[in-house]
RNA sequence: GUCGCAGAUCGCUCUGUCGCCUUUCGGGGAGGAAAGUCCGGACAACACAGAGCACCGCACCGCCUAACCGGCGGGGCUCUUUCGAAAGAAAGGGUACAGAAAGUGUCACAGAAAAUGACCGCCGCACUCCGUUUUCGGGGUGCGGUAAGGGUGAAAACGUGCGGUAAGAGCGCACGACCGGGACGGGUAACCGCCACGGGGGAUAAACCUUGCGGGUUGAAAUGCCAUGUACACCUUGCAAAUGCGCGGCUCGCGCAGCUUCAUUCCGCUUCGGCGGGAGGAGGGCAAGGGGGGUAGGCAGCGCAGAUCCCGUUUCGUACGGGACCAGAUAAAUGACAGAGGCUUCGCGCAAGCGAAGUACAAAAUCCGGCUUAUAGAUCUGCGGCGGUU
RNA sequence: GGCUCCGUAGUUCAACGGAUAGAAUAUAAGUUUCCGGAACUUAAGAUAGUGGUUCGAUUCCACUCGGGGCUA
């Protein structure tokens, strides 16, 4: 068993804007307190990417005002995914490649541990 | 030492594990405000004969500056404190501070009156009534004169004194205050001092306005460039079919006929291989080469650069030399987690120390110069008060 | 990023620079009713904040805070 590299590329990111606005338009949404993910199934992978899922994470503006705030909750959801995006790389070995959106949605922000959870249990409900 | 005010500076550190962006592969990687976007520029594209009007902005003076509504210094006005009997002086703060003698507007309530000021009062004249019966005194009505006095008000038509008058009034005079243009002295100037002359006009321009000065417009999502494909306009050549007519909302689309084709279906004939006809579907070109616009996307603009800062020399305008600073992301990198330490406050303790809590505000988005706003805590300088020591 | 507009009771709107900021509706109390509704009477409730100009500011000016619209 070789232990996995937890990396976070650029390839690994999602950037397109026609791309997130398809996740908006059609696509599938459950709730894993304090996120709610976005995913959309996509039969022709992107030219950029190297992995089988795409990510975008975002933290409204409407529930943290500050940028200092925004940034601190997204750098904390980034390193929950890089290290327990392997988890769902296995999971979903033989299906095709995925656009995937996580949205804190907590009105406050919770500790590190608090997000790591809810990054399992995403990872738990994802068919 | 402590408290207050003003100014200036700094604004947590280290280790481990796992990561991110950039790079010339050595390395480098958020701020004093990166913020608000309130001013001014650099830079770029477009426009551009000259002048005027309109619109917008600015407004005491000098200097700094690439420039500015910025900074520094000065002047005027004004407020506070201290000293002083007062005049005034000192210190500190504020100041959008051109023009009210070009014109227009507004000035609530109160008050007689708020800008052509007569309500009461005072004075004169005429008529009349009463007392007195000589003069005179008092009242009423009318016509005039008068800004000395009057409750008001934010503001009341220069102030004090003398003269003057029927009563009064800058009506006249003296002194003083204010305004105007002028001489002299000081100052680069704003302005200040002083002298004589003239004047009598409320405030408000962050009301309209007038005067002077400035402003071409748009902004890095500007602008320049590259360009994937079983996508597309157009051109050439080749390929057995790929043409004609009509309609509509007419660079596009639809319908009908013809043409080509079919792993479809029906009918007829058949030597069971097929052939002919009808229906239905598909096709409005394809391939190769050229080639343009430009979507997704990317590159430049965008930083080892500079109106930067420091030091030294200098002919003190400046020039030269040396050094410092050194992010470059684009659905957004500059971190996450764990541990240790520092600092502040509180509690316990004689003390050493122990424990607990806190450690701000806020994150680049082309780049500079300012302004404004947020900010735990720390350091330095100056001034003042209080206490202690010498 | 740039440009631009707005902020008044809980809500929707008024108010030439002039008295104690007005109206509707909502809220509360009372009258009426067997009870409720409606009606009537009464009360409470606001100029986003700070500073300035002015005798006087919701109004004029500056800054701050908050919200909306346009542009690509």
């Amino acid at each position: 068993m070789n232990t996995p590299r937890h990396t976070f590329t650029r390839s690994e990111r999602l950037k397109s804007p026609t791309l997130i606005g398809r996740l908006f338009k059609d696509s599938h949404s459950y709730v894993a307190y304090p996120l709610r993910v976005v995913w959309l199934e996509l039969a022709v992978p992107p030219a950029t990417a190297t992995t089988p899922v795409q990510v975008v994470i975002s933290v409204p503006k409407r529930n943290f005002k500050t940028a200092v705030a925004r940034n601190r909750l997204k750098r904390q959801i980034r390193e929950a995914w890089r290290l327990h995006k392997h988890l769902l790389y296995e999971k979903r070995a033989d299906k095709p490649h995925i656009s995937l959106m996580l949205m804190y949605i907590a009105k406050e922000t919770l500790p590190y541990s608090d997000i790591e959870a809810g990054m399992q249990k995403m990872v738990r409900k994802m068919p």
